[in-house]
DNA sequence: TATTAATCGAGACGGTACGTCGCGTCTTGCC
DNA sequence: GGCAAGACGCGACGTACCGTCTCGATTAATA
């Protein structure tokens, strides 16, 4: 098992009581601003350095990576939503319906669209900012989903046999695959096709 | 519109008759094994041509960049069996959970999942390797599925006003979520919870 | 002109009345140690604190570079013997022969050795640490050998009409040079040498 | 001893025939301009790199250090006349006055005075540097005045029992020396003044 | 079969960004 | 208010690769 000692990356670790809370913000800003205009991959440290009027060091201080930075402007971007349970009307098809619109509004917003591609691009090779994204955005995701589920098969609209962890794949996996393959445009009329399609494998 | 008389990128096309027959498998073997050592990120065009013991040249002279090397190792890996109409016993559901089995076993092999890895990261900046993966490899695939399923309208067994292309979304989408996000092991059970699911929202 | 008012740097003069003795002691022993370790271009102004268990500001309160920290040491180091009269035994080879012996042991010692190149070296582009430099030690350091030649004027064993100031340079100028360039290596035996020689140049 | 196998220093050498004529020439004739405009120390590698259009990498390819380009410049400046004889009218001090005056015209230049004041300055601390200057500037220049003192002996216009490697240096130290620590102004008149009393020191 | 032009291996080139080091200043408690 | 500690903005470092550009030295399609 790894030791969890703290500071065991070599240097020692910085002090975050004297962080600067205007650096932070700046870095981050700037970050979000980059991500759009040119996109992850032709974002440089050294850019976000320069239009943060931050030392690259104050970066390197506090992130380890360009992919730490844009974790991070990813979580405070879905932040604010996110852990909020799903509504629960007693209408599950509609309840989804209203999720699933929600996310195809915010998918559709280019500062989302790009820190997002940016991510599933990056967790590819970093299995650490992988392990974190899973932790910190997927699990809690898909685990408000199945408390919605859950709620779901006690009021009868559901069968009780059904595997939760899959119905929640089954209506995020295809949303995910037609987002990030680009096959046919995200719209309402596809989330409210695809939630039905799903009612029909869960009913009891 | 843009022209598409050949040889309009400024420099004179080159002769694919010259073409250097072990240059050209040289660096597709060398591509192969670098991306499984060390990934797409950090595999580079030098460590290409000095494996393939190349020239840096011979490979821009043929491919215009990282992305389109790898793309050819890509075509090349799942090439054979692309395009082939899927089995049909007559049994959907035995059909599809035969299939997407191999496919469980396909992405297991260390070699297709860094490579699909790295196109699925690499795809989320470059829209034109975007396109050419769209039309070569995922439209194909989806085909075939969609092949399989009209049979089974046919045959009675799914329900006839089915939106097949949701159909097909349904069956990969939650493969590919759980491939790609690592949310959970890929497994021939998998495989066929997530075919029996399907079914219940096909069936008539 | 100049004004020569305190604090007219910018920065309110600190008081040196509350000055830490510790402090002053710990920079001018770690610069002292570190000049000799790792050479004056190496030796950091970071290494000199943190050796010295003291706040960066608290060098640059007191002194304005790491050359005047240093020109602080070499002073401690030759200040001792500074400004004294060189021995006037009557006999001026036997005397400058005693003297210039001593100046080779000094500057065969390591720590002197190294001090005095990293000085040579820094008022090459330190023009106002090269006047202090001047002022305080080449000065006097030509001044008591000028005197001794006075006297051995007056004594009748040095011809009158010699410029003294260019008999010193006669001495310590090749000196200088073979230490500064190694051509050769600092001997006793090479110091009488070139006193013998002087000497030539100088009788009456 | 030292193996002298090519390419010791990890990296593969690169190949001297493929070397860009115009990025030396280029490299040198910036490194030139700068260390006259900013003096040696506030010279970047950058600031040479980015004046002669050059990439950072071709200057290191072939030069190890900020100093071995300035070396380069400073043979450069000096390479013509090295190696020559000194003048031989048959009058030793006419042609030892002839040769110092040059010398301080040479040095009263901005150019030579900034480049020769950089090197006193490395060789101090860079000891591999200070050999090749010992080995390319400093013995040849010794050699050409010993020769002519040689001569001077056979024509008994100098002793014959005199020590010849003092003797130049009882002429190049005081120079040196006043030149390097500007204790006064390099002139003619001292020139004429020190050979003066050197020739003292060297009749029979 | 000899000619000859294109491709080949090799690697130097002008660049951009990297991640690190040290500068000199600024900020935060402690004494 | 001086002090130890160290974060900050900054600039240069020396390295890694990029994609382009010569160099001879093979080749392989014509003449």
């Amino acid at each position: 098992m790894k030791e969890n000692t703290p500071a065991d990356d070599g240097r020692r670790a910085p002090n975050p009581k004297r962080r600067s809370v205007r650096a932070e913000r700046a870095i981050l800003d700037a970050a979000s601003e980059l991500i759009v205009e040119v996109g992850f991959a032709r974002m440089t440290m050294e850019a976000i350095a320069a239009r943060a009027r931050v030392g690259k060091q104050t970066i390197y201080r506090w992130w380890p990576s360009k992919s730490a930075v844009v974790l991070d402007v990813f979580t405070h971007l879905t932040g604010e939503g996110a852990g909020e349970p799903l509504p629960d009307t007693g209408d599950l098809s509609a309840d989804l319906k209203a999720v699933l619109r929600a996310t195809v509004d915010e998918f559709t917003t280019p500062a989302m669209d790009r820190t997002a591609r940016a991510f599933t691009a990056e967790i590819q090779h970093d299995t650490e900012l992988a392990r974190q994204i899973g932790e910190r955005l997927v699990t809690p995701g898909t685990e408000v989903y199945k408390e919605r589920l859950r709620s779901a098969v006690d009021a009868g609209q559901v069968r009780s046999d059904a595997d939760l962890e899959l119905a929640v794949e089954l209506i995020t996996g295809p949303f995910q695959k037609r987002w990030l393959l680009r096959t046919a445009p995200l719209t309402h009329a596809y989330a409210d096709d695809l939630v039905d399609m799903v009612m029909c494998a869960l009913r009891p």
